[in-house]
Parts: C-alpha cells; structure tokens; sequence
DNA sequence: CGCTAGTACTCAC
DNA sequence: GTACTAGCG
C-alpha cells in the first residue's frame, strides 16, 4: 500500500517528463509493474494454465522503447517475500481464489466480459512468468537482477550508489528509500512524472536548507504506514506541518501528546 | 479543509 | 501498487 497520497502530496516536487530526456543514462526498472500491466493482455490464458507470451510481449516493447532513446535498461526482479509481509499476501491469495471461481461461473453463465475483469483480478505473477522475462532479457543482451526480496530496496541501492540514474516504478515507497530521480506512470509513448529527492522541500514548503530528509522519513511514516496501526485523522498534511515547527526530526523520541496537542486533538 | 474508505484501474482489439 | 471521490469530523 505504501504511503496513502504521498504522489499527489508530491506534485510541487513532480514534473512531467519525456524519455528522451534521459538519453544515454542507465534506468533501474521495476520490473513487477510492467509484468502486472502485460499480464492484462493474456489475463485469462494465464490464470487457465495456458501457454501465452504476451506479458513478455508488452515487457519487451517497453524495453525497446528505453533502448530507442539510448537509454540502458537493468531489469531488477522481486525474490523472496519478506516474513513481515506475509498477511498482506495471504489476503491477496484469497481474493485470487475468489476472483476465479467467479470468473469461471461468469464463463459457464456466457457473460464473457464480467469474467474478464474477475480474470485480470486474479492473474498472479509466477516466478515462472519472470524466468521467462529473464530468459528474453538474456537473448538480447538486457541486463537482469533478482533481489533478495523486494525489489524496491535493490533498486534504491542502484540508484543511490550511481550505478542507476533513474529509477521507473510505480511504488511511491522508492522515494522514502532515497532515490534521486524517479519516473512514475511511464506509458508507451514515453511520457511520465519523474519525482526528484532534491525538490522534496518544495512540497514541504520550506527553502532547501531547511530540509532534512529523516523528518520526511517521518514525517509519512506519522502519516500512516503498512507497518503499524496508524493515528486516525493525521495524514500528510497534518504531519507535514508538525515536521515543519518541531526541532526535533526523531518521530520515535517525541511525545505523543505532543502530537496530538499540536494537530487539535 | 483534510482524512477515510469504497470503487475503478493497469492491456489492447 | 495506483487515482478519484463522496461523506464525515
């Protein structure tokens, strides 16, 4: 889920973008969004078992367009699931089973479009799906990285230490993670919103040097994160402006009625 | 005004 | 994973 809002809350710090911008720069690529949007062509063949590469289709096409403006793909892959994560999942796999009973009762009733859209609810990507990917990647020379876990931490590590320029993703966490330049909802054409670190401040509406990246750490996490019941009726704005009047940038030192005194409640 | 929760969406013919 | 919005405090 990430944090709820932050790329709307983000928009002073946000710019419209063409890939063509980016010629000759390296590009970390979360690849799981791209395998989610091309597992939407075949969405029923896969969930059937049956063979199909369309979602290799659609990631290739959007290899090819990075390469067409000169810029070097690194595919990064998710590997294992993180322990603290495992509910979440558990949830999803329910919903697919859900989703595919009704899918099929859909079929047997003839309404072949209501079934579609329960496919597409349940299609998961397999490891399997990824292998594949991999597999084209290799036969055209594409660089590939399987995480450990997550994807969004390796891809972070690539930009933050230089090796990526940018990062493409549709996880607004990258940004928490440290990232310098970040290229969200990239379409086909080419066209997206690249957030960067160093107009976070704007966003925050305080000058530059006034901005300290811990505090917007903490500042989304008071918001509400995946990781803990969050305060109810605090959400960015409102953990935006304690950030901006309180010294202290450590979330977990300062008082909670603190807090609450300040956001009148 | 801002937060919450529910709904709809990603492809491509 | 995202965006949008009605409804409510």
């Amino acid at each position: 889920m990430g944090i709820q809002g932050l790329l709307p809350f983000l928009k002073k710090s946000s710019r419209n973008i063409q890939l063509s911008e980016f010629r000759g720069k390296v590009a970390a690529v979360d690849v799981y969004c791209w395998l989610h949007k091309g597992a939407f062509s075949c969405a029923e063949k896969l969930v059937k078992g049956e063979p199909t590469d369309g979602y290799i289709i659609y990631v290739m096409k959007q290899v090819n367009l990075l390469l067409s403006h000169n810029i070097k793909p690194i595919l990064v892959f998710d590997g294992c699931h993180l322990p603290a994560k495992e509910v979440t999942e558990l949830k999803r796999r329910e919903n697919r089973v859900k989703n595919r009973r009704k899918a099929k009762e859909l079929l047997r009733e003839g309404k072949i479009k209501e079934a579609r859209e329960c496919f597409q609810r349940c299609v998961d990507i397999t490891s399997t799906m990824a292998h594949e990917v991999i597999k084209a990647c290799r036969a055209r020379n594409i660089d590939t990285i399987v995480a450990p876990y997550e994807a969004d931490s390796q891809l972070a590590f690539l930009n933050i230490n230089g090796v990526a320029d940018i990062v493409i993703t549709e996880d607004s966490d990258l940004i928490l993670f440290g990232c310098s330049k970040i290229i969200f909802k990239m379409d086909s054409n080419g066209c997206g919103v690249l957030v960067e670190k160093e107009k976070l401040h704007l966003s925050m509406n305080v000058p530059r040097d006034k901005f300290d990246f811990t505090k917007f750490r903490n500042m989304c996490i008071l918001s509400g994160c995946d990781y803990l019941p969050s305060l109810h009726g605090i959400g960015l704005v409102k953990a935006c402006r304690f950030f901006i009047v309180t010294s202290n940038p450590d979330v977990y030192t300062v008082s909670l009625s603190k807090v609450l005194n300040f956001v009148n409640m």
